[in-house]
DNA sequence: TGAAACTTTCAGAAATATTTGAACGTTAGA
DNA sequence: TCTAACGTTCAAATATTTCTGAAAGTTTCA
């Protein structure tokens, strides 16, 4: 396959990727293009490459920085600003993890959490309640403490971890 | 809390929670009420306490049984069908792995190997970008490799894996 | 067979999310 | 200080997703 071709081709298929994570069409398209690119770019770089309006690229970058997989970068001599994505993949599924982490998974056991002290009338209701709710607690628990282990650990303990598998 | 409160809650929680993950809030709430209900549901039942529209609910049961997390039940002398959602946390979150790795990261780990025969001139961009859709093809097979494994495996090795972390 | 009791479908309406572009703000250097 | 070259914001336009409700389809049983 032709590398422009391929390039489009891992682009569209981030974007729809994105979708299904709950994550925009053109913030994960522009995060492929800074994964791909070999140079830093800047807003107008990507504007065009994706044909973008300004105000989108603008904000999807600063959505991208938030989650903290692209960062700003000033080149000595130029005005604008240049942005980057990291390439390595495995800092890369470290942060997202993290950021998952902290936006989807603890907000919910929040939530879990302040249910437990629930009281009335129906004892069985009650009763069948209170199971679920501490259930999905203790097992959100536990994939939110693998998870922060994961998103501090390095390669090495990954691969020990797989072996054991 | 009153039951009745935390039931509210965790339903509108539960909705909440699947918006993030890109799953309609409509089908989330659905979900949260039959885990949450003592007794097998009929449409009727789910249209009168979550206010919605016959076909927003015929709908989302369709999908959550396509999702494999609610069953249909037929009750002996009675026409109609009722729908109830399996209380166990456990299968819940193997089921959820199992189908989200089938939609998700299957079809991404597809488009990875299909990018691996990338030629053209530049070597430089050439060699950049296989290099990462191969660690990203590496990443994605151990994780999918790792979930296929969970979504098989009980919870005594759940638990022991837990131990190991 | 007919009709009541359901379920399913789907076109259009409503709600939500995304995108645009032009106005506004900021900064560096002349 | 002024202005060119940028970055930022946000109201309105557009696109997408979800929801509704009525019509059509199906099943059961008298």
């Amino acid at each position: 396959m032709e590398y422009s071709e391929a390039k489009d081709k891992f682009i569209k298929a981030w974007g729809t990727l994105g979708s299904n994570w709950g994550i925009n069409k053109a913030m994960a398209q522009i995060h492929a293009l800074l994964l791909v690119a070999t140079e830093p770019m800047s807003a107008e770089d990507i504007m065009e490459e994706l044909q973008m309006s300004r105000g989108n690229v603008n904000m999807n970058l600063r959505a991208l920085m938030d989650w903290g997989i692209v960062k700003k970068e000033h080149k000595v001599g130029e005005r604008k600003e240049f942005f980057t994505a990291g390439k390595d993949v495995w800092e890369l599924a470290k942060q997202v993890s993290r950021e998952r982490r902290r936006r989807e998974i603890e907000p919910i056991i929040q939530v879990l959490g302040e249910l437990q002290d629930v009281t009335g009338d129906n004892k069985k209701s009650v009763a069948e309640f209170k199971k679920l709710t501490s259930d999905l607690y203790d097992l959100s628990s536990k994939v939110d403490g693998m998870i922060e282990k994961f998103s501090k650990s390095d390669q090495t303990w990954f691969y020990k971890l797989l072996m054991k598998i």
